[in-house]
DNA sequence: GCGACAG
DNA sequence: ATCTTGTCGC
């Protein structure tokens, strides 16, 4: 069923499966792409991010599951699967999403929003990984990035909460780049599927607490780049 | 042709 | 993303 949606990652390894294709389904998906608030209360906010072992020969992707009002921990998941294809600037996804979606099916509840790494609709083709992951799964979601891939924007204010349009080469508006904290290296936000442009910067300052990165993603974050375990290990 | 380029 | 210690600044 995924098939059209996502190739299999045999398909990509010794490219099997061609980056034009995988463009094309970019392009098609993009479309189905919807920017309306259409969630209800929210219940349950995940996180979901993706590390590497083995130098890379290993993806590994991990999945939180917060209490949306109170950020109470209420699950996780992992999943480690063989990497098969490189990492290719816009083709993040392809490369991502099978440990993602695989950690998703493995939690035994299903979240209300999804916080992913990287970006929403601020992609090239408008299909960042957030987008793919928020149309593959049907679930709403927001691109939370802390570099831009494409797009430009206006000066921002230097405190916390201060935002400005991202926006393509036409001028449309493709996300936000958002101050988080003070004195920090703004993130780049924008939508990912059942979200609007609006909407997602202001979910993601509901998320923040002290930390640049709000706690769906950074919790995320450190399971899969085992930062608890590396911090002993060095420590020691 | 040249440079840019999420994680 | 990942390899990696200490260090400068708020």
């Amino acid at each position: 069923m995924t098939a059209h949606t996502l190739p299999t990652p045999a398909e990509f390894c010794g490219w099997g499966g061609s980056t034009a294709a995988a463009r094309e389904i970019q392009h098609q998906l993009a479309e189905k792409v919807v920017l309306t608030d259409d969630f209800g209360l929210l219940k349950v906010v995940a996180g979901v991010d993706v590390g590497f072992e083995d130098g890379g020969k290993i993806t590994r992707a991990a999945v939180v599951l917060l209490d949306a009002e109170t950020l109470e921990p209420l699950g996780h998941a992992l999943a480690r699967i063989p990497t098969c294809m490189p990492y290719i600037p816009g083709l993040l996804s392809f490369r991502e999403l099978p440990a993602v979606l695989q950690a998703l099916d493995s939690l035994d509840q299903t979240p209300d929003l999804i916080f992913s790494d990287g970006h929403g609709i601020a992609h090239p083709r408008g299909l960042g990984i957030a987008a793919h992951l928020g149309v593959v799964t049907g679930l709403p979601t927001i691109g939370v990035a802390k570099k831009i891939l494409t797009g430009f924007h206006q000066p921002l204010g230097e405190q916390r909460g201060h935002q400005v349009d991202l926006v393509d080469k036409a001028g449309k508006v493709i996300g936000t780049v958002l101050r988080s904290k003070d004195k920090v290296r703004p993130l780049i936000i924008s939508p990912g599927n059942r979200v609007s442009l609006e909407s997602a910067a202001q979910l993601v300052m509901r998320y923040v607490t002290r930390y640049r990165l709000p706690e769906p993603t950074r919790l995320a974050d450190r399971l899969a780049s085992r930062r608890d375990e590396k911090r002993v290990a060095v420590s020691k």
